[in-house]
DNA sequence: AACTATTTATAAGA
DNA sequence: TTCTTATAAATAGTT
């Protein structure tokens, strides 16, 4: 079959959705290009539909390569909830 | 002149870049689309060479909308330092 | 902000 | 997951 345009809404199909989610690393890479060519901070934070953890932060360590025992380490931030609880999950899940 | 690849660095001229900058709003597309498409949750904030604070969040309302007035208010996190103190500038800079 | 040639990303198939 | 290829989508240079 030729390729069509994709409808933008939820891959119904486990399988599938999984498999366009591996395809589809343009994101990050745009968010190099971008944090690159035109001098910008940028962090980026994916959690897959199986809570698996991909980031990426310009000038920063990617937080997915991160051990546990790294990640009981001291400085910490306050931050406030809204949108950024996401981070949280990040640390919860890792 | 006809359309070449861009180098990848950092573009010299201040205009051209915010230029670029501008034009450069795939990044937030392809973010809509990962998180609409594979169900993932997706966090992506973004300053520019400007200090302007762009962001997307998937399930959450837009960090970049915010008024200072929404900002004081109560529900804040703890988070490590790494990577998401990018998120702390966000706040100390609207 | 619009145009468009070209590059880049990617859907489908293997 | 990884490769290929046809096609859709993004965008660099220009206007």
């Amino acid at each position: 079959m030729k390729r069509r345009r994709i409808e933008m809404k939820k891959i119904d199909n486990r399988a599938a959705r999984q498999v366009t989610f591996c395809k589809r690393r343009g994101l990050f890479k745009k968010a190099m290009e971008l944090s690159t060519l035109c001098d910008a901070e940028i962090a980026l934070i994916v959690f897959s539909s199986t809570g698996k953890l991909f980031d990426y932060a310009s000038s920063r360590p990617q937080l997915s390569t991160f051990t546990p025992e790294m990640l009981i380490s001291p400085s910490y931030f306050l931050i406030h909830s809204s949108e950024l609880d996401i981070c949280v999950s990040a640390l919860h899940k890792i």
